[in-house]
RNA sequence: GGCCCGUUGGUCAAGUGGUUAAGACACGGCCCUUUCACGGCUGUAACAUGGGUUCGAGUCCCGUACGGGUCACCA
């Protein structure tokens, strides 16, 4: 197998430098989950805060477990997110391709290349599970890795199938630096010959993110803690080629509690799933950037990020080296804010299609029913019940009618409604306004608490406990007519 | 099991040798009030553990426990 030096002399070239350049490089698997959002955020946080360059590249070296469609999740949840990638597989860029499966000659070059520099050898053992009883990594007791140049040549000749193994320095340690967990030492003996290239020609995870990284000009490598491990083997890939290792920033994973990773198979959330739930991008975001990094100096004490805001904020230092326990109560609270903080315009858009799987009515004025959800509600999905006694008025028991506080029980509110039902029916206009003075200025001459007597109307009016808004918000909305029919069955409710 | 990493209230976390150990969520109480919520005030609650080093340790060192990761021709 010869080797076209030319070639790697125009890889290089191509390779850009000087600026940050960061990557997000999920495989598709179809699935946008809470912990890979929070690795693009960090990557293209480190990118955008630098004025540096974000790429997006898809990793599909695993012909097995292709998904279609996959691809395009990413696409959408990214461009949705406002994490928008300079170069990628769409956009194009100076070191195209930017989909893996379409590089596979230049890893196999590369592997090659690293055959010819001593530093990996062929192996043509069949695959097996071999190393595992001999207590040995397969290093050790790989019979390929001392095969002569003969040896292997005429294996080769007969077109016998192969692997390319990394040869690793059996004696001494490697030390690998990482921006968040420091420097990290092994001994050289507990490394394993890692393939490089597969069977089928296509290169490993590991091997390929090396070559990626590299060849894409890559400054920082954002990804899993779970790499953490396999991360020496780099630098001794880095040392063996020459060249220059980036800057590792390795992450503690997502968790659902305190044993187990956030996962499709538990069933936990993606993106899309959040979403569907209704939350907004901005509060996931704003959220997930927090799980896991924290804000220094004066601003520690901010929680509400825009995504401009966490540009300027965002320092890769304040990565937190543990896990985090995704919460949901959290995120309902940031989703709460970041819904109040709408303008009432915004809230009512966002609102309406929740809005109306409860109210069909269209006489129903829903910017007036959004103007009262807005403050009490922490997601979307939690609109529609709480909006289920407009078209319809419930079956109700007459117990709502007795409040301590308020002072009320069916003698009294049998009293209320029935000077409450004239003063309604007589009013010039419908207004919140106009019900309000009326029914205040009733209470004063009834001489009892405001609340003794907006208790049983609005009871009467909703039959229900708990409402979006008091008795006049209610009364408003529903219009006189309904209003009045309402609390006419009401109050012949107290009577029988 | 070997190797690697981690451990501040229930959760997210600030903290880089000297603090009454922040803040947020959740939870309790009070206030406001036309219910619930919003808002305001307030309370309960933490440095896993044992040894060092030091005048002094959540902060540094060693051990232990617990948890996680990894040990694929998956990523």
């Amino acid at each position: 197998m010869t080797v076209d030096h030319s070639y790697f002399a125009e890889m290089e070239a191509k390779i850009p430098h000087g600026k940050v350049r960061t990557r997000f490089a999920p495989s598709p698997t179809g699935y946008m989950h809470v912990g890979n959002l929070r690795t693009a955020l960090y990557t293209w946080l480190i990118a955008r805060s630098n004025d540096g360059t974000f790429i997006l590249r898809i990793e599909d070296t695993d012909q097995g477990r292709l998904v279609d469609g996959a691809v395009d999740v990413i696409y959408r949840t990214m461009a949705e997110c406002g994490l928008t990638h300079d170069e990628g597989p769409d956009v194009g860029g100076p070191v195209a391709p930017y989909i893996q499966s379409q590089r596979r000659d230049t890893y196999g070059r590369y592997a090659h290349l690293l055959v010819e520099k001593g530093h990996a050898y062929y192996c043509f053992c069949e695959k097996t599970e071999s190393e595992e009883d001999s207590g040995e990594f397969g290093r050790a007791a790989d019979p390929c890795r001392n095969l002569s140049p003969e040896e292997v040549q005429a294996k080769l000749d007969t077109g016998m199938p192969y692997v390319i193994r990394q040869k690793i320095p059996s004696q001494g340690t490697t030390t690998f630096h990482d921006a968040i967990f420091g420097d990290i030492t092994v001994e050289n003996s507990t490394l394993d010959d890692q393939v490089l290239l597969k069977r089928d020609g296509l290169p490993t995870y590991n091997f390929a993110n090396v070559i990626d990284d590299h060849l894409m000009g890559i400054t920082h490598v954002v990804r899993g803690s779970e790499y953490l491990a396999s991360a020496p083997k780099y630098n001794l890939l880095y040392e063996a080629f020459g060249w220059e290792v980036p800057t590792y920033v390795h992450c503690s994973p997502v968790m659902r509690d305190a044993q187990n990773k956030m996962s499709k198979r538990h069933g936990d959330p993606s993106y899309e799933d959040l979403k569907a739930e209704g939350y907004l991008t901005e509060a996931i975001l704003n959220y997930v950037a927090l799980l896991g990094w924290s804000p220094k100096g004066n601003l520690a004490e901010q929680e509400i990020f825009s995504l401009p805001e966490l540009v300027k904020a965002f320092d890769m230092t304040g990565i937190s080296k543990s896990p985090a326990i995704f919460d949901r109560a959290k995120l309902d609270h940031f989703n709460a804010v970041y819904l109040r903080n709408l303008s009432p315009e915004g809230f009512h858009k966002v609102a309406l299609p929740y809005i109306r799987q409860a109210v069909k009515g269209e006489q129903f004025d829903t910017a007036s029913i959004a103007a009262l959800l807005q403050a009490r509600c922490e997601k979307l999905t939690d609109i529609p019940e709480k909006l289920d006694f407009f078209d319809q008025l419930p079956e109700y028991d007459i117990d709502f009618f007795t409040n301590k506080k308020s002072k009320t029980n069916p003698d009294v509110c049998r009293a209320m409604l029935q000077a409450a039902i004239p003063v309604l029916e007589t009013l010039p206009q419908w207004t919140s306004e106009s019900i309000h003075d009326a029914l205040i200025d009733l209470a004063a001459r009834l001489e009892v608490k405001n609340a003794t007597l907006m208790w049983p109307v609005r009871i009467a009016a909703a039959g229900k406990l708990v409402t979006p808004g008091g008795a006049v918000e209610i009364c408003q909305i529903l219009g006189r007519e309904e209003t009045l029919r309402r609390l006419r069955a009401g109050l012949a409710k107290l009577e029988a």
